[in-house]
DNA sequence: GGTAGTATCTATCGGACGTTCGATAGTCGT
DNA sequence: ACGACTATCGAACGTCCGATAGATACTACC
């Protein structure tokens, strides 16, 4: 159970001391460092995994092959590495959100499978950071905190503009848009806990069936006939939904 | 920051040594111990707030009163706490569950919302026990998870029954039940996460929402125009839906 | 009043964890 | 060749945590 402090399949000592030296730019912010990048991600899969109070730094050495002094040569904290995981998960995927949400000329119904598929897609294609991101995030506290709530204050905000957008263009009708919004976050990021990678369904189809059951709870009648995308997911008529040709 | 295993507003030593001393009869599967309810309460909130692996057995005394040692005389360990919390939330709660989808006289749209509602009263009644039983339940390992696993599949699979049986009734289109009932279980949970009591909405009206969104997606035509509770929460016009009236 | 049983206390143990420190080896610019 | 810098190592420190052992006080029953 209890694992030295050298994982077991190459201890790897004296390994690459000082390797490349050189970094494309002196950036402090933004770790693109190959090293600190692999050291995240690897904790990210742990945290995912054990969760991030079960997660030892020790465990962490272990899986990337370093020492623990190396390993703090790298991270400042326990606690910083989780606020980079979650930052560098959440940040993006904001900036995704408003990009597709400002998109003023694609109608809102067709904006808002956009909107589905982008988040099943980053949920997904980012797994370990998020289910960190969903679990953990609230163990962030002072100046941090008020950084990730708004991440997740301005992705509710965003899907509630776009619904009253729809209001305004007639395809949507009047109700409660914050329920709704809440309620898509709530279906999107519940997928975390049960989908597992190539399973029957792809992120895509899930979105487009996620999303047409709550476009038909809100949209007006004719809109509710004739749902772009979600009818091919939901009015398949069998057991299963169909499988999206387009790879 | 470190506190005594002590409490700060009331040290009581030597208080109440063995005072009842007769319990009514000699369970021993369901600890119906007033101090051990008491426990298992404290800690549930402790759980809830901070998180399993945060909060200490010391905490724990603090927060009922106890010292580390006596508390070890009521409970076998912190692990053990963890598993009565979640067995005594999910257990009962999936016997609601049962009772009412068993109740075939009563049509499928009314079950669902039947459903809905007590979903969303457990949840919020028991939100402590809840938010550690979803948060935390993965810790859970052995021959106990499969225990605690069993419970929430079997909720799953008798919203799929109850979807089948609104198909075979007629009132329900074929489709994915599966998709389907992930998403309930995921639109009520979530809730857990942004609801808090007091709020505008009652937990009867966002059940109320959030079935009839659902149900408008998966209901045939002419079932859809009628939804009898959903209408009530969705169709109020303004931007704000409706406040129940049976208190 | 003695005895059994219940509930509490105090004190302690072994271990694990996050973090720090000083030393060392390799690389690059000059 | 020689410092400056980068990345690593090994070893340790202080703290906290879950759990245990043994003594003690109070109640109930005979």
């Amino acid at each position: 159970m209890s694992q030295q402090p050298v994982s077991a399949d190459g201890p790897r000592p004296g390994r690459r001391p000082g390797a490349p030296a050189r970094r494309s730019a002196p950036q402090q912010r933004k770790p693109t460092d190959v090293r600190t990048r692999e050291i995240l991600d690897v904790a990210a899969r742990l945290f995912a995994e054990r969760g991030y109070a079960e997660t030892t730094m020790r465990n962490i050495c272990s899986a990337v092959g370093l020492t623990l002094g190396s390993l703090y040569y790298h991270v400042e904290s326990k606690e910083a590495v989780l606020v980079h995981i979650v930052t560098d998960t959440g940040g993006p995927f904001v900036e995704d959100m408003r990009r597709l949400c400002r998109q003023e000329d694609v109608p809102v119904v067709e904006c808002a499978y956009l909107v589905a598929r982008r988040w099943m897609y980053e949920v997904h294609h980012f797994r370990d950071q998020w289910r960190v991101l969903m679990r953990e995030q609230w163990r962030i506290r002072g100046p941090r905190y008020r950084e990730v709530f708004d991440l997740r204050r301005e992705t509710e905000v965003l899907i509630e503009r776009l619904l009253e957008r729809g209001v305004r263009e007639g395809t949507v009708r009047p109700h409660d848009v914050r329920l709704t919004s809440m309620a898509i976050a709530g279906l999107m990021n519940s997928t975390l806990q049960w989908y597992k990678p190539g399973a029957r369904l792809d992120p895509d189809a899930i979105a487009d069936h996620y999303m047409t059951l709550v476009l038909r709870g809100i949209v007006t009648q004719e809109v509710h006939a004739r749902l772009p995308l979600g009818t091919r997911a939901l009015s398949a008529g069998g057991q299963h939904a169909e499988r999206r040709q387009d790879g």
